[in-house]
DNA sequence: GTCTATACGGCGATAGAC
DNA sequence: GTCTATCGCCGTATAGAC
């Protein structure tokens, strides 16, 4: 799922670039991410990711010359993760609880607030995000689609697109909401998803659903 | 709407702090949201916010001895307005309309992202936050609870408050993934939950429904 | 190609003078 | 109430060693 071009963030100065499959740039990639996690991006420094990277400040330079270059590559790789494993868990015969997992992924919720309050400001990250999130969705219809005509929707006319989009913003903003403590409503709306999903997609495959979270 | 109590989220140093019904700190206050809107949070700096009050990045200080106490002030002020307004808005006979406004509302949509940004790592913010939501929502499931045994809800049984915070999470995410960019779906999901809306509540009132921005 | 050392202005925050 | 001086950390840039 790599991309094939490079569309850095960083001013076209000229100055030199570590190699994009060196084995430090990719230790770099992953603390990064690890911190942005723990403690939020604006943790994410060249001295606090090298410290944790066990290199010098100016090496994660090196190899990132601004933030923001950091920051997609952490993006990038993240979606990258994503978008195979949507794909993997699409093509089971349970597209919907997959998407339904997936959007009620718990570290996948707050890796977003963190990008969008990252990009919501700065152009290339925020062109990378909103592109990411094409890319997932798009695989998650492809899957949904193939299995379209074989499930039950017998609610409303709404087009698989449209029940995609529901299900995806329902699960990801009781996420969301759960992480600041706002809980109001959530469990009536999730037992009504869930009785839809399990209305459309009879469990004829594994038993436990609806993991809390994933990798 | 005001609170009464302080609870702020500055060190308990001996420091002196501007009176909270100062002129100059309502002043700071309304410039830092303008910032926070306009820049992101990150813009939002004593030394910015002072240019723009026309004021020393030092009287900044005196009025919000760190920046998490300006955020909280902004936060709560913003609060205080959305319940006010949502009190008022949710008073008419047709609550639900209302509500599925106030979640489509784009400035809304765009400052909460900023606050779970900001919110995210900072505990104090983090709480105002969650409680802050949990405000809204009360007022909003009251006012819907009042009307809910003249709405014809055929649709499940799902109770008031579980389509209250599913109407909120459809509408506030379509505005923040069309932020980013991010698009598919959306029509689709939109046009069943204005079916659905109207089939409900039936237009008596006025005919102009669904605007995208409000105060 | 990898990596280090150093410098600069801007930042939040503190202490204290007017 | 208002403003200044100061401190340590930050992103970024540069010059150069291996």
């Amino acid at each position: 799922m790599s991309r094939g071009f490079a569309e850095e963030a960083s001013s076209a100065t000229g100055r030199r670039i570590g190699s994009p499959t060196s084995k430090t740039r990719a230790v770099i990639v992953e603390r990064a991410e690890q911190l942005m996690i723990e403690d939020g991006y604006a943790s994410v420094t060249y001295r606090s990711v090298a410290a944790r990277s066990n290199v010098t400040a100016g090496l994660v330079q090196y190899y990132f010359p601004s933030l923001d270059d950091l920051f997609l590559a952490v993006l990038r790789r993240g979606t990258d993760r994503i978008v195979d494993e949507v794909r993997r868990l699409s093509n089971t015969d349970a597209p919907l609880h997959a998407i339904w997992d997936y959007a009620s992924d718990r570290r996948g919720a707050a890796l977003i607030v963190e990008f969008m309050a990252v990009a919501n400001h700065r152009k290339a990250i925020w062109d990378e995000l909103g592109a990411g999130g094409e890319r997932v969705r798009q695989a998650q219809l492809e899957a949904l689609a193939d299995r379209w005509p074989q499930l039950t929707v017998t609610d409303q006319d709404v087009p698989p697109a449209g029940l995609l989009f529901a299900l995806t913003a329902l699960g990801r903003m009781a996420r969301l909401e759960e992480t600041f403590g706002t809980h109001t409503g959530h469990d009536e709306a999730i037992a009504a998803v869930q009785r839809l999903l399990d209305a459309v997609e009879p469990s004829t495959t594994t038993a436990d659903r609806h993991p809390k979270d994933h990798t």
